[in-house]
DNA sequence: TCGCTGATTCGATGACTGTCGATGCAGCCA
DNA sequence: TGGCTGCATCGACAGTCATCGAATCAGCGA
């Protein structure tokens, strides 16, 4: 749970017509909608900084980290919730984020073998 | 540097201070842009048809796949083609573009364990 | 209960981006 | 050479986004 092995193989086919091995345009938003959440450096620092840690980590101890402030970091946590990367809990006075790792696995299932998603990509 | 098989590991150790091994904020800003890229559904399907096809394929075939005019083909194209995910070349009256895996390996990387990359890109 | 701290939400604003039509450039063919 | 086709670039415009300060909500301790 606080350590997993991601295995992936880029695939290069070469035979497969393009309109048929091609991500369809709903699986096409779907990533898109994903690799958003990422496309902005503070998002990827705090989703770094969130999937490194291994473990839970405090809203407390993310903030001073970046240059931004905290209404800032709240509203890209939530991008990065909302996009189903990360997941929160409040405990007392702190709220803690960790990763999840399946949405970045299957970021990484789009990337090497965006065919492979046709099949299956229903949320 | 171009391996085509990758296996990480994310730190799931409990004692590693997040900010050690969080992502730089250059490194965050590159990969940010690359992301960014494949933010858009569009641009998303457009890489996937390229990446899909394993040859190069002519700007010809991709456009009527697409609900968009040209030039904002050209434009997505062009995008992408900045964030060196592909690259293209004039043959007589068309263009033909194909994709650089090394760019996407590096992006699964950056996925699967953001702190493996401290030791290529920090200051 | 009251005040304090931590985090989120709200509203506004400046900057960026996706899209288009018009235009320009490169190459082919009659 | 002149006309045609394919693609890129330009300029404009509407929509989206990142950011902030102010306000609000949640929980703790005196």
């Amino acid at each position: 749970m606080s350590k997993q092995k991601i295995v992936l193989e880029l695939s290069g086919g070469c035979c497969t017509p393009i309109s048929d091995a091609a991500l369809d345009p709903a699986a096409a938003s779907e990533g898109a909608t994903v690799f958003k959440a990422l496309a902005d450096p503070v998002r990827l620092r705090l989703m770094s900084v969130i999937a490194s840690a291994g473990d839970e980590v405090c809203v407390c101890d993310i903030t001073p980290l970046f240059d931004v402030s905290g209404p800032t970091i709240s509203h890209h946590l939530r991008v990065l919730r909302e996009a189903g990367l990360v997941d929160c809990q409040r405990r007392g006075t702190w709220v803690y984020y960790w990763p999840l790792p399946e949405r970045l696995e299957w970021l990484s299932t789009l990337l090497s073998a965006p065919a492979a998603t046709r099949t299956g990509t229903a949320s």
